[in-house]
RNA sequence: GGGGAUGUAGCUCAUUCGGGAGAGCGCUGCGUUCGCAUCGCAGAGGUAAGGGGUUCGAAUCCCCUCAUCUCCA
């Protein structure tokens, strides 16, 4: 991609302050006055927009025509298709101003030097003008619009451009000096073919001041002194599998200048961070904090992090990315965050970002109105996230504690790097923010023991994964087979007179499989849909004169190359034959119908719950359909029944479903849902439903919604940070399930002999639980009987009180009530009890503590008499098993122990 | 896809070695008070996620399942 090239660094002055008044009076007396970032915007694309260029505006930060990306990385972007001849641009001439987000070295965000989201400026042409206008228009717009001194601008060209040079020198009549040969401009090819050019780029020269001193200082130094601002890439060959690069045949323009660093150099600040396009944002969060902003140091560094952080949050959430552990969202959620982290040096108790990113908000809502319509919603999120991370953090902060009171303990200076990856692994504790909390207790950490763990971890995941891999069958089982690919007809056919061109069994290529061989079979042409895109595989059959099989499984074996996997039944069945390929009717019939609502769900539940609800996976069977989708919080009852409605709806409608093979970009074009993460081919299927949803699908497909019958939702769970899961019936299982329920409600009304079951069941518990307490309390007067009993039986030994005696109680709880209440009486003495319930035996000693006596030892030596075992603390023993019949002896020997 | 952690009252969490399931907040009632806040007393509320095993005895040890958190791919 393009834009400011090769980084997206934005240079700062250095050691900020005074630099700024410096970099004013460089642009001397031809510089605007301040220029807004609203005006530096405007300008721009009016500038454009005079010479004959169509303003569009920006594109999502979700690339919609290319799955590839992550994100939109550069203005290019939405262009791609026009420059590479597959749509037809609505103009040879375009201009934008477009929303970017660039991953690399997110975790150095803050230094002053990073930005993570911009806003790219360009101007494209699609075959129109080249070099020259591009030229041409950047020098104008740069020397007489925006007022940079024309002769503090230096040039950079490719090498081999002579072109290029050629113009900047004797049309712009830049003096040969300032234009300097950088073998690094260089654009492209993306892959390793496709379009590719030189690229020229304009930079600033900030004075010596800035300089690193050497004599041959010039643009690509890695001093401060030349600012790097306007890319213009000329996109003029063509690379092919040889590297050799053939001129193209549409040559294209894409250029691209960051606003933002358009906007710290005309309105001469130190920093990006301290132009209008930053500065509301650090005020409040500065404000948030009770600190100052400029200071320097650290406290500077936090609250560039949370203003840069706070935009990207904010437009990636207006954009529908959730927070995920996975792709764009973990990168959303490592953001927001480190953003909160760095709320937390500052000093900030309790969520925060909220209020940041409502900064961001007002302060773009004029140049970006969704961000005004999804406030709510991004509050939401942000809200959600943010507490979310504060419970794992506080949660980790506990740990953390202990380890390091631990290791303080043992005198331990380093804490080890295991201790530090188990915060991080198991807790998400940042490593930086242990590093930390450890430095204000004086300690420190063993960041290669760290290290090393980590990358333990991820070789651990490396390994399996590769083993997940090695499980699936060896494609070269079936390269020995004498085709290669087979024709799927069963979008149209479910029976179908073919030919069987392929046997396999066991692994091998057969001509001939017998009866009861279990055997995979190629076809010329098949019905049967090979299981893909979550929708499973047709079972059927398959017959020749001289056999038939039942195929249980349809499998793709290669690419385009259908495997039906089952048994052979019947006769035999030889390479070559004719045959009859049947597919079981119903049973695809019943997948399509959960395949065709899948469709009406996922619209639905982006029409319910919004637009950032995307496809995570799906099953579709003939007994149920499971779908999974982001998500950031579990669905209500009622958005649920929503949901289900709006299905039920369209099925009531009736709505056409067709089907069309077209280009992927007009498909995307005409609004279709691609899945992130899929390679599509050239020419891709679109599944349309009426005018109501429209996806990328390979399934079978029903004729029209109708046809589902009913559908129902079972089930919404988590199955993981940001992803539900939905699982629904459709058609007869709906049925089905329906009558299931209708009967068990009315059994149970049956029994209860009811209509109100809510209310029988309350008064049933309510019975239960008063008899509970009536058994309870009968059980207690039985105790109070036996407690007499007991009592009198008390004799003395040793001048000791010793109470030993078998009773007759339920279980060990009541044994120790009545202990219990024997105690109270006693006052001072040993009280040994005995029971057997359920055929085993029970003992329980209670001592008072005068006694000096052990109870659990007392009573692990009275059960052991009867072959039992216990043991207890020294005022209460518990013991059981050995011999029933024993008991009585067991108690007999209490004295026994007593004395000795 | 793989690993780690957690799951105890409505909420936040204790329960030392396997031996009687607890605290704070919240809730209900009574009292204190002109009334409120407060305070005092009493009470309700538990399948210790679910299932299996070891044991005389499991919240506690082992295994499986589920849910939540988290890291890696």
């Amino acid at each position: 991609m393009t834009g400011l090239g090769r980084s997206t660094r934005i240079h700062s002055y250095g050691r900020a302050g005074g630099a700024l008044c410096c970099a004013r009076r460089r642009l001397g007396s031809r510089s605007n006055a301040e220029m807004h970032s609203s005006q530096v915007r405007r300008t721009f694309l009016e500038f454009f927009r005079e010479k004959g260029h169509l303003i569009v505006p920006s594109s999502s930060l979700i690339p919609h025509g290319d799955p590839t990306l992550l994100l939109t990385s550069a203005g290019m972007v939405q262009m791609k298709p026009y420059f590479m001849g597959e749509v037809e641009p609505p103009s040879r001439r375009l201009t934008s101003s477009q929303k970017c987000f660039r991953t690399t070295d997110i975790e150095q965000v803050g230094n002053e030097r990073s930005l993570t989201f911009f806003e790219m400026l360009g101007n494209f042409s699609v075959g129109d003008y080249f070099k020259e206008g591009a030229i041409s228009f950047a020098w104008e717009l740069t020397t007489e619009r925006f007022g940079l001194p024309a002769d503090r601008i230096w040039i950079t060209v490719h090498p081999t451009d002579e072109e290029a040079l050629a113009y900047w020198r004797d049309v712009i009549g830049i003096p040969a000096e300032r234009i300097v040969k950088d073998a690094e401009n260089w654009w492209g090819p993306a892959g390793e073919t496709g379009p590719c050019g030189p690229d020229s780029e304009l930079y600033l020269d900030r004075g010596e001041e800035f300089g690193c001193d050497k004599v041959d200082c010039r643009p690509g130094c890695d001093c401060e002194r030349f600012l790097e601002f306007w890319n213009l890439v000329f996109m003029q060959f063509n690379q092919d599998e040889q590297k050799r690069r053939p001129p193209l045949a549409m040559q294209c323009i894409d250029t691209g200048l960051g606003l933002e660093r358009m906007s710290m150099i005309l309105q001469g600040t130190p920093t990006v961070y301290e132009t209008d396009l930053f500065m509301p944002i650090v005020q409040t969060a500065a404000d948030l904090a009770g600190v100052r902003y400029g200071n320097g140091g650290r406290t500077d560094y936090s609250l560039r992090v949370i203003a840069d952080h706070s935009r990207a949050v904010a437009f990636l959430v207006c954009d529908g990315v959730l927070p995920n552990n996975e792709g764009r969202g973990y990168i959303l959620r490592r953001v927001l965050r480190r953003a909160v982290r760095h709320g937390r040096l500052l000093g900030i108790e309790g969520p925060f970002l909220g209020k940041t990113v409502n900064a961001v908000i007002e302060l773009m809502a004029d140049a970006y109105p969704d961000l005004r319509e999804r406030r709510t919603f991004i509050d939401r999120v942000v809200s959600v996230e943010e507490a979310k991370f504060n419970q794992t953090l506080s949660i980790g902060l506990n740990v953390l504690d202990e380890v390091i009171a631990k290791y303080r303990e043992q005198g331990i200076k380093m804490i080890p790097g295991e201790e530090v990856f188990r915060l991080h692994d198991t807790y998400g504790f940042p490593r930086e923010l242990t590093a930390e909390m450890a430095a204000e207790q004086g300690m420190e950490i063993d960041l290669p023991g760290f290290e090393a763990a980590m990358s333990r971890q991820r070789e651990q995941a490396r390994r399996t994964a590769k083993f997940g891999l090695g499980e699936r069958p060896p494609v070269e089982i079936y390269q020995q087979l004498p085709v290669r690919e087979s024709e799927f007809r069963g979008y149209q056919e479910n029976v179908l007179e073919t030919t069987i061109v392929g046997i396999l069994a066991n692994g091998e290529a057969v001509e001939t499989a017998e009866t009861g061989q279990d055997v995979e079979l190629v076809l010329r042409e098949t019905p049967f849909y090979a299981e893909s895109g979550g929708q499973v595989g047709d079972i059927g059959q398959v017959v020749t004169d001289t056999g038939r099989m039942v195929v249980t499984d349809a499998q793709h074996a290669l690419p385009g190359l259908t495997i039906h996997k089952g048994t052979v039944r019947d006769g035999r069945l030889s390479v070559g034959q004719p045959a009859r390929a049947k597919l079981d009717l119903a049973r695809r019939l019943d997948t399509a119908r959960n395949h065709t609502a899948t469709h009406l769900l996922h619209r639905a539940l982006r029409e319910v719950l919004g637009t950032h609800v995307q496809q995570r996976g799906s099953f579709v069977g003939p007994e149920r359909l499971r779908f999974d989708f982001s998500h950031f919080e579990a669905m209500t009852p009622a958005e649920l029944r929503q949901v289900s409605q709006s299905v039920n709806e369209r099925i009531r409608d009736d709505l056409a479903v067709s089907a069309i093979q077209t280009s992927y970009a007009e498909a995307v074009a005409a609004g279709a849902m691609a899945l992130f993460g899929e390679k599509y081919g050239e020419s891709v299927r679109m599944v349309s439903i009426g005018d109501y949803s429209r996806e990328l699908c390979g399934g079978t497909h029903l004729h029209s919604t109708g046809q589902i019958g009913l559908f129902l939702i079972l089930s919404e769970s988590s199955i993981g940070g940001g992803t539900r899961r939905i699982e629904a019936l459709t058609g007869r299982a709906a049925e089905r399930y329906v009558y299931e329920e209708m009967d068990a409600v009315a059994g149970l009304q049956a029994q209860l002999q009811t209509h109100d079951l809510p209310g029988k069941v309350s008064e049933l518990q309510e019975e239960l639980h008063g008899q509970r307490r009536q058994v309870q309390q009968l059980q207690r007067r039985l105790l109070q009987q036996e407690l007499d009993r007991v009592l009198a039986a008390a004799q003395t030994v040793d001048g000791i009180t010793v109470v030993a005696a078998q009773v007759d109680a339920p279980n060990r709880d009541a044994l120790r009530d009545l202990g219990d209440m024997i105690k109270a009486r006693l006052g001072s003495g040993v009280v040994v009890l005995a029971t057997v319930a359920d055929g085993k035996p029970a003992y329980l000693t209670m001592v008072t503590a005068d006694t000096k006596i052990h109870a659990g030892n007392l009573v692990r030596q009275v059960a052991s008499v009867a072959g039992g075992g216990g043991g207890g603390r020294p005022d209460l023993g518990q013991a059981g098993g050995g011999d029933p019949a024993k008991v009585g002896e067991a108690l007999a020997s209490v004295p026994r122990f007593l004395k000795g």
